[in-house]
DNA sequence: CAGAGTTTGTGAAAGCGTTCACAAACAAAC
DNA sequence: GTTTGTTTGTGAACGCTTTCACAAACTCTG
């Protein structure tokens, strides 16, 4: 198979998006333009996209809705259900329990650790928060998959060592910070921050510079 | 000037929180070699980076830190306080206002809308939820400049028209969600479901072709 | 079932961003 | 003040991703 990049992987993250809710219209065919121009990409883009995984179309037609949904799943991993902890019962950590739409997808939290004796024990929607001593024994007996870190940008490279050591090989960090991680791990970083700065930059510049979009 | 990817910003985004900590440290110099290593990447990609926007460093010695955090934060736009509105006054909107970092990078908050009457009225550290029904005239009184928008997927892009229809060019978008906005405005989305996407992807991989870093 | 009209899949070309490599510039030591 | 060592700034090479362009494959209509 032919290397495949990130954005390619992120494109086809949103295909799926879309692509869900064209079968919940009852859509059930789609073309390579249709799904280009509702994803903001090129026709051409889409179809070298899909191509790396295998022909999904049909010449003079498009692509099946609801094939396409699976074989997407298929690529990205979706048709296990995920087992995740989060590290970090704070405000991002709150925000990110509460959200209907991980779990929809198949990411399923089934550990919260805090260091806060306050939290700790505090009952989340039936779940305890566990007190980040005993982390590796949970994470072992739920057979965690996937850390999501809200943590302190200070406090974070020790968690993900300890979360690395405990055998998890995916962390979705929310720390503003580099974070060092042994080959075979998988970190991706959101950061908001930085998508602001971005902004920032942006902005001055249209001020500075006008009509250079 | 030479044009500047994406890709850059972010790193000038990064060698700026970096060299706020070694400021912080009381480093007065930093080698591109330094910088490159806190932030994962190489030394040349920094110089080229800083060289697109003037000749900071000295040769033989490094980049002064004082004057390389002055002068990103004059490239980045944030030597101004930016006047920030929030767009829903939910779990991610609660979480993003209680966020010191973004007052302490120069982005006030200076008004939050939501359409729920129980949230309308409510007051946040001060500041009174109001209703959306007054969006225009509160972003007009205020001189808003960014707003972010926290509202669920369906309802984001008829407050994004009516943002850019009020005068609004920059927003940062945490719904799922792509976004049609005219040219002039700038949109970035944090995508979360995306990065646990890439997580599930690059994880599923590894089972099936271990070694494939 | 033939012909007109679509749409895919994919090599080839173009466009961008990253890495390389090194002369030029400076610091520090003696 | 000269030498040695370090580090920058940058053109050129490289590699990766996107875009182009078109033959091949299929649909749909009459
Ligand atoms: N709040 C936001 O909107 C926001 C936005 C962007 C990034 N972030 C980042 O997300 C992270 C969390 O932010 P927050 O606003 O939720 O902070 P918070 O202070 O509300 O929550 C952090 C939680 O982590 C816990 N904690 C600290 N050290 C720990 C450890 N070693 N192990 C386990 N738990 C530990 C604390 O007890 C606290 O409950 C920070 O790195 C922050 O920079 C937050
Ligand atoms: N909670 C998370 O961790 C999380 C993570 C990723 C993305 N998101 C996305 O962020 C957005 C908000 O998520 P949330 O979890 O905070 O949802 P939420 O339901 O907690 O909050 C949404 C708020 O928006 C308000 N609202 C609805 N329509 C509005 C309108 N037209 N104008 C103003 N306010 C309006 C609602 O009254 C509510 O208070 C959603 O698009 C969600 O997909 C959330």
């Amino acid at each position: 198979m032919k290397k495949v990049s990130e954005p390619t992987i992120g494109r086809l993250s949103v295909y799926l998006r879309l692509l869900m809710e064209l079968a919940e219209a009852d859509v059930d065919t789609v073309s390579s333009e249709e799904l280009a121009s509702r994803s903001g990409t090129t026709a051409a883009q889409v179809r070298k996209d899909l191509s790396l995984f295998g022909t999904f179309g049909k010449r003079g037609l498009g692509y099946s809705v609801p094939e396409l949904v699976t074989r997407l799943r298929a690529i990205l991993g979706l048709e296990k259900a995920w087992r995740v902890a989060l590290v970090g019962a704070g405000r991002i950590g709150a925000a990110l329990f509460g959200y209907e739409n991980f779990r929809r997808q198949g990411f399923n939290i089934e550990a919260v650790f805090d260091t806060d004796p306050t939290k700790v024990g505090q009952r989340w929607n039936g779940l305890v928060v566990e007190a980040d001593a005993g982390m590796e024994r949970v994470l072992e007996e739920r057979g965690i998959e996937i850390a999501v870190v809200a943590v302190p940008a200070r406090a974070a490279q020790g968690v993900v060592d300890r979360l690395v050591a405990a055998g998890i090989r995916g962390i979705l960090n929310f720390a503003p910070t580099q974070l060092d991680v042994p080959a075979g791990v998988v970190v991706k970083t959101v950061d908001m921050a930085l998508e602001m700065e971005g902004l920032s930059y942006a902005l001055s510049r249209e001020e500075r510079e006008p009509g250079a979009a």
